[in-house]
DNA sequence: TTTTATAATTATGAATTCAGAATTCAGTTT
DNA sequence: AAACTGAATTCTGAATTCATAATTATAAAA
């Protein structure tokens, strides 16, 4: 007998989680706007589901920092200012420069030769935004991956969410995927040759420029 | 007219809200232990509450990580191993150092006068358990919200909830106090002095030798 | 016309009900 | 006795219903 084709995937994730998806979507999207009210009837309507899920969903996005609840006056998109984009971009340098430490004091050769691969990958796809967008997160995330510790791993899942909230994606800057790939360039530099300090560095470097180039001039 | 005599405090917070704080208790409390199954029928019963509330309340548990949710099988609270904790206190030594460094670089006279205070406190209290806990805890927390950074706060006092998960709490363990209130100093001490690359390096320092207490070795 | 008071409407928060998945138990077969 | 099958039970996930707070609309008064 072979082994059972495993049928999973269908409703594997529970409803909550698929709504919570769609929202979040909807918000980086803007579809919802940032300071709105969220019509907790309307959209429930639209997905064809009951209101318990989708208030589940509203309060695992508020958690996240997507949605803020008001009591007895329901749930509204979050609103980031530059302050708070700063503080976020700030954690993210922080957090992800202490992982490339770790990475670069602890990963195997064959851990980093994946993110050299990674890094390749993303050299070729410069022409290409949409690629190169692609790419650059999963260089990110397997870069965390590595670092192997699962907390951080969520926070930082949580705080990139919270920076797609802003309209203008670094990434669009002209010049800035150019820019980009450099800083990625030296930060692989710094991994191959194992100096930590310098990771740490490149990668505080990395955000601090992400940041400029959303258009927020640093508050020093 | 007399302005209205706010009636509030009764009703303020949402019920889920109450009920996630009541539960975190008996999980700290260990009334829940690691590893067990969450029975929602029997609690909504003991509190008299309906099972609505209650499921919200543990969907904001998980994502604060404090319990885990599984398809179709309920809620359990998150079992910490010492890895956890080691990642745990990893990065909170991370974030509150780097918080020390910004409290370092660009707070006024005034709020470095209020962390003064606090410390003295905290000195007083050296011979009470229970007060230098909480006065501790006071320290941490005012050094945060002088470092102004919302996400931060909301990060760290996540994570602060998952470290008291650990049942050995490291402050109880003997020659601990003595041994946090000198590291406490040199923080003070770097702080008043405005140097913060030496209250970040003191700052990591109270951490790793907490998690040390704590009864974790340092994997290095 | 503006303001105030009251009624109607709307939306949130919570309880209850319902459907179906997972588990347990009993009975049967080998 | 062990293993399999299927019914009964339990429990989760989701829909529905209900109570009440907040808002809006309407009417009365200044």
């Amino acid at each position: 007998m072979n082994a059972p084709v495993l049928p999973q995937n269908l409703k594997q994730r529970a409803l909550y989680e698929e709504v919570a998806e769609l929202l979040r979507q909807r918000i980086f999207d803007r579809d919802l706007a940032p300071g709105s009210w969220i019509d907790e009837l309307k959209i429930a309507d639209a997905y064809g589901i009951s209101r318990t899920p989708l208030r589940e969903a509203l309060k695992v996005l508020a958690t996240e920092g997507l949605v803020t609840m008001k009591v007895r006056r329901g749930a509204y998109v979050t609103e980031v200012n530059e302050k708070d984009l700063t503080d976020v971009y700030h954690l993210l340098g922080l957090l992800e420069a202490d992982a490339a430490s770790v990475v670069a004091a602890g990963a195997t050769d064959t851990q980093i030769k994946g993110l050299q691969d990674l890094h390749n990958q993303l050299e070729k796809a410069a022409q290409n935004g949409e690629r190169f967008f692609e790419i650059n997160e999963t260089f990110h995330m397997q870069l965390l991956a590595i670092a192997n510790n699962r907390w951080r791993d969520q926070i930082v899942a949580d705080l990139r969410k919270v920076m797609k909230l802003n309209r203008h994606n670094s990434l669009l800057k002209t010049g800035r995927i150019e820019e980009s790939l450099a800083e990625h360039s030296a930060i692989m530099q710094a991994l191959t040759s194992r100096n930590a300090a310098a990771a740490t560095q490149r990668m505080r470097e990395h955000f601090a420029n992400g940041l400029e180039a959303a258009g927020v001039e640093a508050l020093k």
